[in-house]
DNA sequence: CGCGGGGGAGACACATGTCAGGACCGCCCG
DNA sequence: CGGGCGGTCCTGACATGTGTCTCCCCCGCG
């Protein structure tokens, strides 16, 4: 039975002052005698008093909350990403609300309904571009940073993305200096890494060994486009997988085919999942960096919560190539 | 730059009522015409207006929050969790927030202060025991569920937790229906899954081919100790290990010494986690019902914030064996 | 005309921050 | 020596946005 928890009234009452000083004792104003601070600290210390943030944002007009909605909290990914966003966001005093939406619209606007309702100060939206009209309207009220979906163009909401061009270059141009010529690419769906690996083949004038097959992001959908490339007549030699899951996909379709990874295959994949760290499965990968990308966003975002009305920015973050067992030489 | 939020008092002037008839019809009262009512929501509607939840916690003295503190977001048992959790929560009109405290003490206890001045009106604490001051105090004002941690002893404090016991029971149920005999163990943290190794193992008269090896939960610490199992003569036939990454361990030391899995060697895991069921891995695990887990956890807190004060409670949940290509007959 | 009841308004409460002002003291100057 | 002034410390009043409770008004019915 949670007794009811003591107030500002309470600690004053019993250090025997006004409630004014307490809250100026607490808030550390300077103009308070060194003895009546101490008769407050010591009454707030014996009864236990926590500063009620509730009714503090009620009268501050702001809550130091900040809501991150994230459309599928397994993605490691965005777990990661969630640490270094809390970790910078902490050292701005401020609190991270989590919502997962599922990849459900409905979700994500009853998420966003809800942090507006709570007067969150700032909205970090992971993997959901704002198109519905909740959303569109949540930014215009509360300042919002987007991570990983580029092509937004609301006032006002700055972006952080990786660079998926650079990254799916990193990986050709890995596979190039393989030896690899007929390097296939599984298209997920950021189009932006296929237009990526366009261009990298491109570059490497290897124009007419370019093959592309769709897959959704999934390890049966990689599998089912790797099986399909690795039946073509010559088969691919390398493949640039769209993520790691997708890039499991491409193994176990190897596997099945009886081809070894990576003295008859290599296979990149993009992400750097613990997945592809694990030593038994040792997945040469394009890391983004998550946390460096948490950190970002949370400087962004501060940055707009101090100061609305700033232009819309642009973070693009440098991926990284990770090189692991899963590529050899042709 | 974001215009202030209307107000319940913008939206009576511009229905030309009092503010609290707005309110009475944002309540669903059903003692307002039906004439004025029109009025107030289509006002309300024109101006966006959303209530301010901050003001209505004030005066409520419940915020219809729920504090969940994760030690490991990137567990995917946890993230697994939650959705369960956030589901039934979301069932009963609480919101969920997350805190994760990265295994640091510290954190922990910041985190929690951060929920205490918040007040939410109920605790989760995810694979963490409350034995700092901070959080016994907190458990002691607020209406607390603990997960995954079993030999908590604080009144009012509910527990979940997955039958550990029977979760080892079932792997040695399934290895010993296989033909196994010589089944090794590699126990992790949580030693009431070796003590339900040893109870099944004595069981089916095996006492005589009981072989454990400790090992910390991750791949590298499951590799040496599958290691030192491995090379042991005579080997064992089976290992049963404390989760799933550490079975990926065992997995790379049977590669490492060239034993085919399940031919050689059979492997269970424990947890499900995704990294067992891809088809490239494929691990017979034990399945603790995450999803069930967080809406059991959500039931006991819903009734606790309704009733604190009840006694506490501890709901053990059925794990289920998971079978797939790790394992096979002698 | 009186009474009952439905519908609406005003006051208060919630816990806190802030701000204007007041009490008190010491110092300086007339 | 007293009055004024400046400064320090503290207090009381007000504001934040909402829910609820009491009270009042007015209408309809007997």
């Amino acid at each position: 039975m949670p007794r009811p928890r003591p107030t500002i009234r309470n600690v004053a009452e019993r250090a025997g002052v006004s409630k004014s000083l307490v809250s100026l004792v607490l808030r550390g104003s300077p103009h308070v005698s060194e003895h009546r601070r101490q008769a407050v600290l010591q009454a707030a210390r014996e009864l236990g008093y926590r500063p009620n943030a509730v009714a503090r944002s009620l009268v501050e007009g702001r809550t130091h909350l900040v809501g991150a909605l994230v459309a599928d909290l397994h993605n490691p990914f965005y777990a990661e990403f969630l640490d270094g966003l809390q970790e910078s966001l902490h050292g701005d005093g401020l609190r991270m609300l989590i919502g997962n939406s599922q990849w459900d619209p409905a979700f994500e606007d009853e998420a966003v309904e809800s942090f507006l309702e709570l007067r969150v100060d700032g909205l970090v939206l992971l993997g959901i571009a704002p198109t519905s009209e909740t959303l569109i309207e949540a930014t215009a009220y509360t300042p919002t940073v987007v991570v990983g979906e580029r092509d937004i163009e609301l006032d006002g909401v700055d972006i952080v993305v990786d660079d998926d061009q650079l990254g799916a270059r990193l990986a050709i141009d890995h596979l190039v200096e393989l030896g690899h010529k007929r390097i296939a690419h599984i298209e997920g769906p950021r189009s932006s890494r296929c237009e990526g690996y366009l261009v990298a083949m491109r570059r490497h004038s290897l124009a007419p060994y370019i093959m592309v097959e769709a897959a959704d992001a999934s390890e049966e959908g990689g599998r089912e486009a790797a099986t399909a490339l690795l039946t073509r007549d010559p088969r691919p030699t390398a493949i640039f997988a769209a993520n790691d899951v997708v890039a499991l996909g491409v193994l176990s379709a190897a596997a099945d085919l009886g081809l070894r990874v990576p003295e008859d295959l290599s296979v990149v994949g993009y992400d750097n999942t613990h997945l592809s760290a694990s030593r038994h499965i040792s997945l040469t990968s394009v890391d983004q960096p998550r946390r460096a990308m948490g950190r970002s966003a949370a400087a962004l975002l501060s940055d707009r919560i101090g100061d609305p009305g700033k232009v819309a920015r642009l973070r693009e973050i440098r991926p990284e190539l990770i090189v692991r067992r899963s590529t050899g030489r042709v």
